[in-house]
Parts: C-alpha cells; sequence; structure tokens
RNA sequence: GAUUCCGUAGCUCAGCCGGUAGAGCAUAACACUUUUAAUGUUGGGGUCCUGGGUUCGAAUCCCAGCGGGAUCACCA
C-alpha cells in the first residue's frame, strides 16, 4: 500500500498497542464491512452435518452427503491459485473442505474468492459453508463449497498447531500458564482435551444417573455459612452487608445434609462446589468439587457395596469397561475392594502394631520412622501421620482402610464392637483417597462431647478443629435415623479416570495468580493537559501509561522522540508543534 | 510457605567466554485448479518479564521483585 487511507491510519495510531498481526486483521474486518459483509450477523446459522459423522459415514453412505450444512473455524488454509483447500474445525473435529473460485464466484465478480476468502479471512475466523462431500485424489474425505458465509471474525491469531502425518505435533501450544489462563485458546488449538471434559461430564451424569435409580433425591444446600462445619479446614471468610454479619464459604455440606435426613428424606446427594483456604499443588484447588450423599437406615459396610456398584457403573459409562488404565497401572473398579482395617494396614507395611499405643509410645514411633510431628498433633492425628507416611503410596487397587480412631473423626459413630474406633472407611486408589464414609453419629450427647473435644484441640492451635454447631445438634436431639454417608472428591476421581496427574487438568478454570494488569490507560487525563487524543497511543508505546509518569521525563527528549516514534511507526498525524509539547509538563 | 528451574516475535524455541537479535510455523506480497506439516521466491514483525547494579558496552553476569512449572510441607 502506498499510502494509507485516513482510516487505516486512524486504526493504527489507535492500536499502536497491538501487533501487526492484530492490526491487519482489524484492517480486514474493516474492509469486510466496506464490502457490505457484516462480519457478525445476527442471523442463526443451521448446521446439518458435523465433521466426525461426515468422516464415519460419507464413504458407506455416499448419497445423503450431497447437500451439507457445516460451520466452523477455518484451522489451516492451503491456497493454489484459483482453488484452496481448508481445513474447517466444529465441535467434533476437522474436515478439509475444498474452495473453486469459479463455484463460489459463478458471475463476473471474483471478490468472495479473491479478496474475501484469500485477503480477509484468517485462521481463527468461524465460517459457514453448504456444500457436497466428495473424495479428493489423494483419497480425504472433503466438502466441495458452494456457498461461503462468514460467522465471526477473529481478531487475535490463535497458534498454530502442526501435526504430520503420523499425528506428531510440531508447535504444540503447551505453555501450561498460557493453556490455563486462555482454556478457549487450548481447547481450540488442542481439541483433544476436550476429551477430559466431556469424560468428566460423564462421571457426574453417570453418577447422579445410578443414585436417582436408587429413589434418592438431589439436593442444594447452603454455600455461604454460618458456622463452618463437616470438615477439618480453614475456611473462606466473607461477610453480608445487610446481616452485617461474618459467613464463610462451606468446606463441606455434611451437617446441612443430615439435616435432611433428620426432616424425613430416605436419601438426599448434593454435587457442589467446596472451598478450602489451603495450599495449592497439583492435588488441590482452592475450590473444588464433592458428591456428599446420606442414606437413612444404613451403615458403612452397606456402603461399601454401595460405592463399587457405583464406580462400577461409573466406570463403565466411561469407558464401556470396568477398567481404566492410570500410569502405569491398570485399575479395577469391580467389586468387592479390599478391605484392610487402618491398624493392620500399618502393621502390614510397617511391621509395627500401633493398636494399643499411648500418645507418648506414638510420638516415639513416629520418630523413629523419621515423621516430622509438632505438639499440636493428638493421638488420632499421629495415626494418619504415619498411615499417610507409609501405607497411602501401596494402595493402588481400591482399598477400604476402615475403622479409624476416634479422635480424628468427630462425625462418626463409636465402632459396635471395637473399643476406642469408629464405623468409617475411606477408599484408596492409585494411593491417594477418592472417598469417605462413616456410619453417621446419631447419638446427639455423644455428638456434642466430641464437638467439644475438638474445640479443647483448637485451643492447642489445630486451625482445622471443627467448630460447635448449635443448631446441628438441635436438629440431632430431635432424632436422626441411623444413617450412612459418603464424600466424594469429583476431580480426583475424574483425574483416575482421565489418566491425569494434575488437577488443573481436569478443571477448564484452575485459580492462578491474577494476570499482571497493566496500568489503566486514561486517554481522557492526557487529554486534559493537554496531549491530542490520537498521540496518547504513541506516549503509551514510548512506556508513558500515567500523566505522572509523563511529566517525570525529560520534555526536550520527549519531544524529540515523539519524531522518531512518528517516522518509525509511518504515522500520518500532526506532529504538534514544541510549544506545545512543552506545554505538557507545566 | 521452602527448594529449584524457567520467562526472547502471535506460537514453539535457539542465542556460546558480555559486543546492541535468530530459526520454523504464523503473517504480508507474487506464482500456482486436488493440496494436506502444501510448495517456490521476496518482505515485515521484538519493552529479550519488571526494576536496580557491575561494565566503555548486558538478552547474557549479580541483586530484588512479578508470573509460571517441578519437588517438598499442609490439606481432599
Amino acid at each position: 500500500m502506498v499510502k494509507f487511507s485516513i482510516f487505516a491510519s486512524l486504526i493504527k495510531a489507535m492500536s499502536i498497542a497491538l501487533s501487526e498481526q492484530e492490526i491487519l486483521r482489524r484492517e480486514s474486518l474493516q474492509q469486510l464491512r466496506e464490502l457490505g459483509i457484516n462480519p457478525y450477523p445476527a442471523e442463526a446459522f443451521n448446521v446439518t452435518a458435523f465433521a466426525q459423522d461426515i468422516k464415519d459415514n460419507f464413504e458407506s453412505n455416499p448419497d445423503t452427503y450431497q447437500n451439507v450444512v457445516l460451520a466452523g473455524r477455518i484451522m489451516t488454509r492451503r491456497i493454489m491459485g484459483s482453488a484452496s483447500f481448508a481445513e474447517l474445525q466444529d465441535s467434533t473435529g476437522r474436515l478439509q473442505v475444498y474452495l473453486k473460485r469459479d463455484d463460489i464466484c459463478p458471475g463476473e465478480d471474483k471478490t468472495l474468492y479473491n479478496t474475501v476468502f484469500k485477503k480477509l479471512l484468517d485462521i481463527g475466523d468461524y465460517i459457514g459453508i453448504k456444500g457436497y462431500v466428495f473424495l479428493t485424489q489423494t483419497g480425504e474425505i472433503s466438502v466441495h463449497v458452494r456457498e461461503l458465509i462468514i460467522l465471526s471474525k477473529s481478531l487475535k491469531p490463535l497458534p498454530v498447531v502442526k501435526r504430520d502425518e503420523e499425528g506428531n505435533i510440531h508447535d504444540g501450544f503447551t505453555d501450561p500458564e498460557l493453556r490455563y489462563r486462555q482454556r478457549y485458546v487450548d481447547l481450540t488449538v488442542n481439541p483433544e482435551y476436550k476429551q477430559i471434559f466431556i469424560k468428566r461430564s460423564k462421571v457426574i451424569s453417570s453418577m447422579r444417573d445410578y443414585f436417582n435409580t436408587q429413589g434418592w433425591i438431589e439436593v442444594e444446600t447452603p454455600i455461604l455459612q454460618p458456622v463452618h462445619g463437616g470438615a477439618a479446614a480453614r475456611p473462606f471468610i466473607t461477610h453480608h452487608n445487610t446481616l452485617d454479619m461474618q459467613l464463610y464459604l462451606r468446606i463441606a455440606n455434611e451437617l446441612y445434609l443430615k439435616r435432611l435426613i433428620v426432616a424425613g428424606f430416605d436419601g438426599v446427594y448434593e454435587f457442589g462446589k467446596m472451598f478450602r483456604n489451603e495450599g495449592m499443588d497439583r492435588t488441590h484447588n482452592p475450590e473444588f468439587t464433592s458428591v456428599e450423599i446420606y442414606v437413612a437406615y444404613k451403615d458403612y459396610i452397606w456402603m461399601m457395596a454401595m460405592v463399587e456398584a457405583c464406580l462400577e457403573h461409573v466406570t463403565r459409562a466411561v469407558h464401556g469397561i470396568p477398567v481404566v488404565q492410570v500410569g502405569e497401572n491398570e485399575i479395577n473398579f469391580e467389586g468387592p475392594y479390599t478391605k484392610l482395617s487402618m491398624y493392620d494396614s500399618i502393621l502390614k507395611y510397617t511391621g509395627i502394631d500401633v493398636s494399643a499405643m499411648d500418645e507418648a509410645a506414638l510420638r516415639k514411633t513416629c520418630a523413629d520412622l523419621g515423621i516430622e510431628i509438632d505438639d499440636t498433633m493428638g493421638k488420632g492425628k499421629l495415626i494418619d501421620e504415619i498411615f499417610s507416611a507409609k501405607v497411602e503410596a501401596n494402595l493402588i487397587q481400591p482399598t477400604y482402610i476402615t475403622d479409624y480412631p476416634i479422635e480424628m473423626t468427630p462425625l462418626a459413630k463409636k465402632h459396635r464392637s471395637k473399643d476406642g474406633l469408629v464405623e468409617r472407611f475411606e477408599l484408596f486408589v492409585n494411593g491417594k483417597e477418592i472417598a469417605n464414609a462413616y456410619s453417621e453419629l446419631n447419638d446427639p450427647i455423644d455428638q456434642r462431647q466430641r464437638l467439644e473435644e475438638q474445640l479443647i484441640l483448637a485451643g492447642r492451635g489445630d486451625q482445622e478443629a471443627m467448630a460447635m454447631d448449635d443448631d446441628f445438634l438441635r436438629a440431632l436431639e430431635y432424632g436422626m435415623p441411623p444413617t450412612s454417608g459418603l464424600g466424594i472428591g469429583i476431580d480426583r476421581l475424574v483425574m483416575l479416570m482421565t489418566n491425569q496427574h494434575t488437577i488443573q487438568e481436569v478443571l477448564f478454570f484452575p485459580q492462578m495468580r491474577p494476570e499482571k494488569k497493566a496500568k489503566v490507560v486514561t486517554t481522557d487525563d492526557f487529554v486534559k493537559i493537554g496531549v491530542p487524543a490520537e498521540w496518547v497511543p504513541v506516549l503509551n508505546k514510548m512506556g508513558f501509561n500515567t500523566v505522572e509518569e509523563l511529566k517525570a521525563a525529560n520534555p526536550n527528549k520527549v519531544f524529540n522522540d515523539l519524531g522518531g516514534m512518528r517516522k518509525k511507526l509511518k504515522l500520518e498525524i500532526t506532529m504538534p508543534v514544541k510549544d506545545v509539547v512543552m506545554a505538557w509538563f507545566v
């Protein structure tokens, strides 16, 4: 282009913060409008076919694909004069399309092909096509385009991921930070990751189906809670203005679901987000999804069988078989699972019998095993430390660990026959806990005592000790039937089901630190001190994002640099005279 | 929170013992009517994360900060 149009120059002046490719796309956008083409049409575009379906079924049934309508993003283009190939990506996959100039431009006017398709469309643009499916000379199923419609112009260039014939990826979009912060880009250019989220959805929906089939009902309980109960963890704190009171984001929903059992439901369950104000790593996100279910007149023995049936159902729904490959291990979710008591598991993997030890003996055992402990830890916590350090990693196939010490489990019923233990199990798979269940404590007097013991632990400095919940105790005093309850960490279950080893890969939007925010650029502030609006982006480009930064600079140097920038950026805007520039600094 | 590695073009990455920036893809122009990691020719594109320090000179060396990854600690 010999000369910028006024418009192009204006775009350029306003877009100095943009990359070259972004500026070009904005110019293409404007040229489309000048040609009378709306780059963002309002009308619905009804598709009749999908990429994957065409690839699967065209060859066995070619006649049904002689008139297809598809929509999606242009992902690659191979232009050869008056004919071109492009790849269109829809929600199901990619399909090659073939465009021939004289087919999409049957008349004299070849603008749609020569200008719109070849010059003004880019990778990432949404288009709709109408045409027929055929086989190219090299045997690839393709759509011969008869009609081309622009559905949405993309202004930022997508990363281009190249794949060769063997499926090797060459210029992958792999930076985890960018992938998690811009999941929309990740899933566009790495569509294979969509499978993780499709499976995630299947895990939840198949589990919901299973529960509903049993006649249990799905409920919703408060996320904002005046007392955070039901688990041991530090909460997020918030404030309600009208009530002028502190509220907590729930760390668990257990105590509310039990209130509903008191209310007379036989089975209630809730899928939902829980919030814990603790560390983040590859198995922890501050908000995570769990499912909890409570069933009246059952105990934890019954619950084990239920979990086996449920997880087998889920695994079959996701994989077709009850077996899933996780890293090196092939994990089989068919029940019954191995059962091992907490004490027996420690005996098995360390050779030490801790069942009769007091707190002092446990402390010595931890020291002997080289396990770090501190003074706030009670007997239950010490046993848990030994278990975590020595046993957990060995539990690869689904294994129930049962009968926990009473000190670490204030909401579970005392064991029917073993003193000092509670009726509890946790399910371990691939070395990680994924489920936790009790015969729920329904003796209100016992429950009050246990919560009071937690208060003592809190007094010793345990920030995760449970809080007293008087309303929950009141509910128990009215009477809760014998009940078994279960919680499953959905994110971790999905990690297992999709063979992922970080939680970030199974969350669409994992928690991240906020992006560094560019200082707010306020054109108005610059205009107020006399800077012409079209020069503000130039000052920004020179590194002056606020009036204060500008005023701190050397006026003569700024004046000289403005001229330099004008030349460098080939701007066709009027250079302010020196006196005007000097006036900015008074 | 601790340790450690990383931050260079839209993306993936080189850049040595300090001398003012490179490749592939993407992008622009031209050619090309069945290509497919299309091809050929010629271009353009950079706050080398930020701020200090050392130096005649810093993407490079040193310090601090910001962001991310990995491992550990806490937790589910």
